[in-house]
DNA sequence: AGATTATTCAAGAGTTTTGTTGAATAGTCA
DNA sequence: TGACTATTCAACAAAACTCTTGAATAATCT
């Protein structure tokens, strides 16, 4: 909750009065743990909100437009995807790279990533094998995070490429996604 | 445009401003025939709403038994579904009856159905064959004006049922849905 | 028990959305 | 061309939503 205002910056009452409306629709579910609440967002709307991606993907030409132009002018950020790349990790041929907040990777990341969250990746670059090539992920194809850390990888010498999808399409996919304890 | 505004209890202008909203937004297309002007909603709206509302149906336990309770009340209305039903009709075996207004009919509908809208049904009934049960349908499972017919029908002496789906549902389940010049 | 912390509640201000009214535009028919 | 009709535009009023502030509640820690 603390961590979602944050993020939103908005007041904490605020975001709790928020919650409480999507609550009694039900769309997000809630867990008193202790001391915190933890918000899960309903089975079912997550599907729902890659529907309406997907239509205003379809419908709205000059969507793709300005993202095309976009995703140009940062340098060619070729996005790469397929299931090949879990094998690839395993295997250690690539480091995968989770650069969302700690918590979001807590709540499910792809097997084999690990986490640097953006604003810390910087100081944490000798944690990276040296000389493997990195392949960053975020929230989805709307998320800027791992753009700016594909930026910072190559600046730091790494070969590095971004993961166009994010943890809600493998889910829709059924690609396996495991949280932390 | 006319009948949108009549419909909807709108005022004609406000109507046109919705209308120019939607149109903005992609989500309806429009098309300018002489001195009317024929509004469509844009292709893979319909199902985007047939998405949220299973999300809704899933989710909300309250809203089914609502409607429930409320089916109940008027009656045993047996929904009745599926393909077989076009052939029973093109048989002659039943009568298919379209009780929207006449404007939604010409829209779109079920290949065999005959339109008399509801408000006139109890004036047209002699137009139906005399002994031959009657199948209602109307816009889909939360639309009542089907409820409604198949009440007036059996106080006409006619076995009637009602069909729980509508063309948006019959569309997405690629079951064919003509339209009158 | 008392202090501390995370979350929720309640009242009011600011902003956005929705609706109304009356006039303007554009196409049709005589 | 002029009368007529369907639709749209523009300005304003009403309603709903969003956000802020300050206080209340509930669980934890010392």
């Amino acid at each position: 909750m603390e961590s979602l205002a944050e993020q939103a910056s908005l007041s904490v009452a605020n975001t709790s009065q928020h919650l409480q409306v999507l609550r009694a629709a039900r769309l997000v579910e809630a867990e008193k743990r202790g001391l915190f609440v933890t918000y899960r967002v309903a089975e079912g709307v997550e599907g729902l909100i890659l529907s309406l991606r997907r239509l205003a993907e379809a419908r709205l030409e000059e969507l793709e437009q300005i993202t095309q132009a976009f995703w140009a002018s940062r340098g060619a950020l070729e996005p790469v995807d397929g299931e090949a790349l879990l094998a690839r990790a395993r295997a250690g041929e690539v480091t995968v790279l989770d650069v969302r907040d700690a918590l979001e990777y807590a709540a499910g990341h792809l097997p084999t990533a690990r986490s640097i969250p953006l604003h810390e990746l910087r100081a944490r670059l000798h944690e990276l094998p040296p000389g493997v090539e990195v392949i960053a992920y975020c929230r989805g194809p709307y998320c800027v995070l791992a753009i700016e850390a594909v930026r910072v990888l190559r600046e730091a010498g790494f070969t590095a490429a971004r993961l166009h999808s994010g943890p809600p399409e493998w889910r829709a996919a059924g690609v396996p996604v495991v949280a932390s304890p």
